[in-house]
DNA sequence: ATACACCTTTGACTTAACTCCAAGGTCAAT
DNA sequence: ATTGACCTTGGAGTTAAGTCAAAGGTGTAT
């Protein structure tokens, strides 16, 4: 039986946070001491342990409240329903990767293109690109 | 001039992002009417689209401030300032694609070792990952 | 005159995942 | 008996970038 206290730190999170994911129905202490403490079980902990790698994963903790539900009742659950849930992540994390790409395409385009030199910022190409309409950078007149 | 409802139109944006931007100093329109509508002018309606357009490339509306600050006074400032806000949020931003092909590649390796079929989850190797403390996917006991 | 679209202001709400605070109870050691 | 560490609760604050609502003023068309 671990104590709040003691769960957080041997799991190396804010003892918030599991007052948090109580809150959030992630996971409940098994029981209370007669002094109303919470009182952990090493299940509890594993259950714990699971929430934060599926937290490394990507998961939200919406995502896995769903996949706790699927895991304390397996039996009744198909491999389909678990990787669905994966499949469903990895569309969306690959979705807001395509964004971070073409972000990451858009800065490195203006960066190359400026010579980040001490001169006045008058002709830069960055603001020019930022000021136009359109998207391109204009490599020419980028300081006479 | 523009009101604010024919701004916000004319750049498809919400009347109340303008007010916001307004009071975050992003954005103040040049004039108010008599009866004190927000008037916009020509030159206001170029730096909401200097600001969407940094929107779009990725930029934090503080770091759009910022990048504002040194728009309105480009001959006291150098294209290394410019380029300075430009390699820290390429930066940051290559730390957040980073961390997502992490997440990516994890959940590739769950999804690839699930079957994803209609059979019971009590062997799903997801799950198993998910409670084993190593981050190993075990291919070889998935449904005997 | 009255409908109607448009404008004003203040201020609350949203999402995610915590994090912190205040006021007070519990427990072991001194 | 009194520290001091630990626990309890409820509730507020954080960040980002808006979005919405309420109550009321303005401007124009019929
Ligand atoms: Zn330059
Ligand atoms: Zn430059
Ligand atoms: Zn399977
Ligand atoms: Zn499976």
């Amino acid at each position: 039986m671990y104590r709040i206290g003691e769960l957080a730190k041997a799991c190396n999170i804010n003892h918030d946070t599991l007052r948090f994911y109580e809150k959030n129905a992630l996971l409940t202490p098994s029981s209370r001491s007669e002094s109303g403490y919470r009182l952990y079980t090493e299940k509890d902990k594993d259950i714990l342990e699971f929430i934060l790698r599926a937290k490394n994963v990507g998961f939200t903790l919406s995502e896995i409240k769903e996949l706790l539900s699927i895991e304390v009742d397996k039996a009744n659950n198909a491999c389909a329903d678990v990787k669905t849930l994966v499949d469903t992540k990895l569309q969306t994390v690959e979705n807001k990767l395509a964004e971070l790409i073409r972000f990451q395409a858009s800065l490195k385009r203006l960066s190359d293109a400026c010579c980040g030199g001490e001169e006045s910022a008058e002709h830069c190409t960055i603001l020019e690109a930022l000021e136009s309409d359109t998207n391109a950078v204009r490599h020419e007149h980028h300081h006479d």
